[in-house]
DNA sequence: TTAAATAAGTCAATATGGCTGACGTAAATT
DNA sequence: AATTTACGTCAGCCATATTGACTTATTTAA
């Protein structure tokens, strides 16, 4: 199979009779042609998709998932965070969570210490195995992030770094820039409510009670 | 449930005892302190984690789910393209995509055509509710992706188009800037093995043989 | 013209990672 | 003393992915 083989298949892009003109039905006159940043759309999938793709090898050697990988890195970026934030960050339930959490914990990957402060907390932590496994995690993907930098003009990296930050929720860019960037943490926490927000539910009648959610 | 409450947590950042000084067994002195573009990793989590959970809710009005987007979305972009180039982009088996494919079939959001030319094909179309659908769902985000790049300085799209466009596997890259920018389509077709290429096997002896991944 | 490759579909079984709902327990807060 | 919070757990369900095997057309190549 060659490399970059071209396949001519059909020129004709109607699914309606052979010889039909091309028109779409519901094509407003004032509806654009293609959608706005619609280049970025797929670019953004394609990034992605490779991007991520990068230390799935890996984890398929200690029969990990990129849940354990999410879950690792976190902790691994943020030793003590309470279960909590990374409940708010990845946003996923307590029990999705904490299969993946138990195995890394039974597997040695993190360990969990009760909070001196507040000892309902159990914060979470990695061990040394599981601090070398998150970094040769995410070394495809630095290394992936590098190249692809250096391959625009100088001073690119801080505009791609706001534009992703800029991509992120209004409610949760601060707390994710604070977490980011407080690598100094001055006896900081992270703010679950910020990351993930809560809706602005109305006073009273609140339908959340017994809910796993945040 | 305030808003943005900081909770002032855990000041030692270690899994040691209380009075145990911080110090991380496995950190070589040669090994950089923290990970190179750790930030922009993070970053990239954040962006695409609210920047797919915007279609979710239209979504589920219509019992799909993220699987169905991606291939209304692919189809759309695509009229005419080929089963085998959707399992290209979406790097997913026969199988997996089938599902999704025959519910966005038998719900008349898509339609397959058989191939003018080669009559094994069976050329995707969406229907012009599926192309409505597939609007609506891009819209969200690509309004996110307009407020975003509002916030930066001119010219910024284009830092972050290449940006992304490097992020993507090399030899996939060609592929996916062809079928991005080729509106006007002179009888192209997209090349499954460009998109996703098949890893470089030796001659002979092909372990590839009856499987349904390309 | 036969053989092989390709495009697409299918059945069956399995794994992963999400979800809801319901409870429990310890500790902190009010 | 009552409530809230942090965390955990059991049970079941669902969506989406996987592997492996097999069938049917149809096209291409030996």
């Amino acid at each position: 199979m060659a490399d970059v083989n071209f396949k001519t298949a059909n020129p004709p892009a109607s699914p309606d009779g052979d010889a039909t003109p091309l028109t779409r039905p519901e094509l407003h006159p004032d509806e654009p042609v293609i959608t706005p940043h619609c280049d970025l759309i797929e670019l953004l999938f394609y990034a992605y998709r490779d991007f991520t793709s990068d230390p799935d090898e890996r984890l398929a050697a200690f029969d990990f998932g990129r849940a354990h990988h999410r879950v690792l890195h976190f902790v691994d970026r943020n030793p003590g965070m309470m279960v909590t934030d990374l409940l708010a960050i990845l946003r996923i339930t307590k029990q999705s969570l904490g299969r993946v959490l138990k195995q890394l914990v039974d597997k040695d990957f993190i360990l969990q210490k009760p909070g001196p402060l507040d000892r309902r907390q159990r914060l979470l932590y990695t061990t040394p195995t599981g601090h070398a496994l998150a970094r040769s995690l995410s070394s495809p993907q630095s290394e992936r992030l590098s190249r692809a930098l250096a391959t625009l003009p100088p001073g690119s990296d801080d505009i791609v770094r706001q534009f992703l930050h800029a991509m992120i929720d209004e409610d949760a860019r601060d707390a994710v820039a604070e977490m980011i960037y407080n690598t100094d943490r001055p006896a900081r926490s992270l703010s679950a409510a910020a990351v993930a927000p809560t809706m602005a539910l109305p006073e009273g009648a609140d339908p959340d009670r017994n809910s796993d959610r945040k």
